[in-house]
DNA sequence: TATTTATGGTTTGTAATACAAACCAGTTTG
DNA sequence: CAAACTGGTTTGTATTACAAACCATAAATA
């Protein structure tokens, strides 16, 4: 058990909140938006905003802005890199974790 | 997946550092003292200290503060709460990020 | 024995950040 | 045209992770 390990998962991901909102990205098929996120995780508005700018800076997600008739909306997918950074959130831990004393 | 069961994990696990130390501390057999700590981790005094009294507050560990010859030697226990938050974060995290789509 | 250096931590100041409130641009409703 | 709703972003504040400074005592050295 080498807990440095942890050093290795994406810093972004060691939030309840950011971590809530990838895990729901990485399974969503399509992409999700703004408010489905803000319902699901009863979050503020602002809040959820800057937590989705973070991820998106760390190109964990794509966020996509279009106008649906004359409705602006906002949603967002995971990238591969931020499937790959999930994954290795939950490896790493489990290794970490689980290793006999 | 219902991500929301994020809300069950003890929020003061969600920190990198602090999960390393209740990884070290929960596998230990014996206490483990300050300055192990300090090498394993790699952290500055002043960040360990704060971190342990945090855990220390919230009862995820004990405390054992006492003279070594003439020395003092301050060590830490993982509590049966602290066992136990510790494998309610694995079970959580892992049944939110490893559910089924 | 006076002075420095080491040991074992704690307290304090600061920079980063999670969060909610206030705001903004546009749209629909009355 | 005014009021209320939608879909978010920006801003202000309280919390907090961190390192630096500090403190008390002990051991080494001159």
């Amino acid at each position: 058990m080498t807990s440095t390990d942890l050093l290795n998962v994406h810093p972004v991901l060691f939030d309840r909140v950011r971590l809530s909102i990838m895990a729901h990205l990485s399974f969503a098929e399509a992409a999700v938006d703004f408010n489905s996120l803000l319902q699901s995780l009863e979050l503020t508005k602002g809040n959820l905003s800057t937590h989705m700018k973070k991820l998106e800076d760390e190109g964990l997600v794509k966020i996509d802005k279009r106008f649906i008739g004359r409705k602006p909306r906002t949603s967002y997918r995971c990238t591969k890199k931020g499937k790959k950074e999930v994954q290795n959130y939950l490896t790493t831990i489990e290794s970490v974790l689980k290793a006999s004393a």
